[in-house]
RNA sequence: GGUGGCGUAGCCGAGUGGCUCAGGCAAGGGUCUGCAAAACCCUGGACGUGGGUUCAAUUCCCACCGCCACCUCCA
């Protein structure tokens, strides 16, 4: 039994699902007018472990990912540049694909795009106006009636007296509008932005129906687990679920929110610039370390995630890598999993997703095989290693790269040597050798079984 | 101003009304090794401040201080 931290319920609540065994999860993903950071990575890491570890316990999990790429910051950005909005959208929706495979985080089942399902979105824009929840002003689009739907502000903990209070203080309101804190649903066309046909005119929807719209039409009425980054909470969550009941839908059983990525205590974030790409972090740290990083903090938490974090998460992973090349090397038989490390890590993960406390699990698992091959018991390491390679693969790890290069043959040739010169009691040679190989970034490591070296 | 959250050892970061306990990184001391590296063992140090409840609080309650997020597009 998965118990969650409900983000509508505020507390925690055993996971339930419209089908025994079966999992519909959706996810808000990015919209593509830039590449991704490494708050993007954070968010992409969290929903991938989340969804391995479901299917793990035996769920049949189907996954879908939005991306948005018809919005305000595309249009702007693509005038800018001189390109089309699709071929923007297009050609960072390609750079966010190919960073999260560097991560591993597997690809959705549906990758629904705002502009493949306008229809739906005028569907069920046509409900609200029809169930007297949406009204049109002339030439400006269509309106959701915030007052209309009585659940609102219920995800996001509001009042509709405070948001009445701060509305209008703020921005200046259309008259025309029936409260200030409606919000467009349908937007009327202006020139030089893409546009569709619709019963209220050409124009392009409005910020939030997409998700409201693909996420029913693609999963379905009452899915069962609504994601995304907790910035989305209000408004875009709060009024995506406002359009879907209102136009009278069932809509997401559970809602999750994932905790935002800080630099010095400060959201990270592409508006104030103190962002770092996504493919710098995988660059300079790896996929692994940066999933290694991310797993170690409670999803929901805000974390820094900065070369202090990346760096050390590096040094936690090459301990996990040094006992999987050890095993390797004094040949540690397949065993199954041991129990104990599992039911740890199991109860970690039933619990809100605490891979915290799953990742002790798998160190802990570390210790004990290493402490097994040291007593020269490879029965006993073998239940711990299985248990490491099994659990980082529950939680989407890659397994451990082969050390690959050109130089794979000099460095083995000038290992061999180094071995001959140890024999004969060369250790100035031996030592001149290593050096020269910790030059070039590689590390000797002897034992008993031989010398390994690794990158 | 409104709403929600956080403050744990050098750093990151779980968790719990009392039991030796997270875990990772770093530091110190050992064992092993030609020397290293790796590994294992041991060590130190924690629960923002002030009250309260309790036999017992880091854990519950109150106040205060500090920090953050959302209230506008945002993963």
């Amino acid at each position: 039994m998965v118990q969650i931290f409900d983000s509508l319920a505020k507390r925690d609540v055993e996971l339930t699902t419209r089908v025994d065994g079966a999992v519909s999860m959706y996810v808000c993903g990015p919209t593509v007018y830039d590449v991704p950071h490494v708050g993007h990575g954070r968010t992409a890491v969290v929903y991938d472990v989340i969804r391995r570890y479901l299917e793990w316990i035996g769920n049949d999990v189907t996954f879908v990912g939005n991306v948005t790429n018809v919005e305000d910051k595309i249009i702007a950005r693509a005038a800018q540049e001189g390109t089309s909005e699709r071929e923007l959208a297009d050609r960072y929706e390609a750079v966010y694909w190919a960073e999260l495979d560097r991560l591993n985080v597997g690809r959705p089942d549906a990758v629904p795009r705002a502009t493949e399902f306008v229809q739906p979105m005028i569907d069920l824009i046509a409900d609200l106006v029809d169930r007297g929840r949406a009204y049109v002003i002339e030439g400006e689009g269509v309106y959701f009636s915030v007052e209309s739907y009585p659940g609102y502000g219920d995800l996001s903990g509001r009042r509709l007296s405070d948001l009445l209070e701060g509305a209008g203080a703020r921005v200046e309101v259309d008259e025309r509008k029936r409260s200030p804190v409606d919000f467009a649903v349908w937007k009327a066309a202006k020139p030089g932005e893409p546009d569709w046909e619709s019963p209220w005119g050409r124009g392009r929807p409005g910020w939030h129906i997409e998700c409201s719209a693909m996420s029913l039409e693609i999963l379905g009425e009452s899915f069962d687990l609504h994601g995304g980054g907790d910035d989305l909470v209000f408004p875009h969550h709060e009024n995506e679920r406002a359009q879907a009941e209102g136009a009278g839908h069932a809509f997401a059983r559970h809602w999750i929110h994932s905790g935002m990525v800080m630099v010095g205590g400060e959201k990270m974030a592409k508006s104030t610039g103190n962002f770092t790409t996504l493919g710098d972090a995988l660059d300079q740290y790896g996929p692994r370390a940066f999933r290694l990083a991310v797993v170690q903090v409670h999803y929901r938490s805000q974390m820094e995630l900065t070369a202090t974090e990346l760096g050390a998460a590096a040094e936690g992973l090459l301990r996990i890598d040094n006992l999987l090349r050890r095993a390797a090397r004094e040949g540690v038989p397949d065993g199954t999993p041991d129990p104990g490390i599992v039911t740890g890590f199991r109860a970690a993960m039933d619990h809100d997703f605490g891979t915290p406390g799953a990742m002790a699990a798998v160190f802990d698992a570390v210790r004990r095989a290493n402490s097994a091959m040291d007593a020269g018991d490879h029965t006993a390491a073998s239940g711990f290693v299985a248990a490491v390679r099994s659990l980082l693969d529950a939680l989407g790890f890659p397994s451990v790269d082969a050390d690959a290069g050109d130089d794979v043959g000099e460095i083995d040739a000038l290992v061999a040597e180094r071995e001959a010169a140890r024999g004969s009691r060369d250790f100035a040679r031996a030592d001149e050798i290593r050096d020269e190989l910790a030059a070039r970034g590689i590390t000797i490591e002897d034992s008993a079984h031989g010398t390994t070296w690794h990158r």
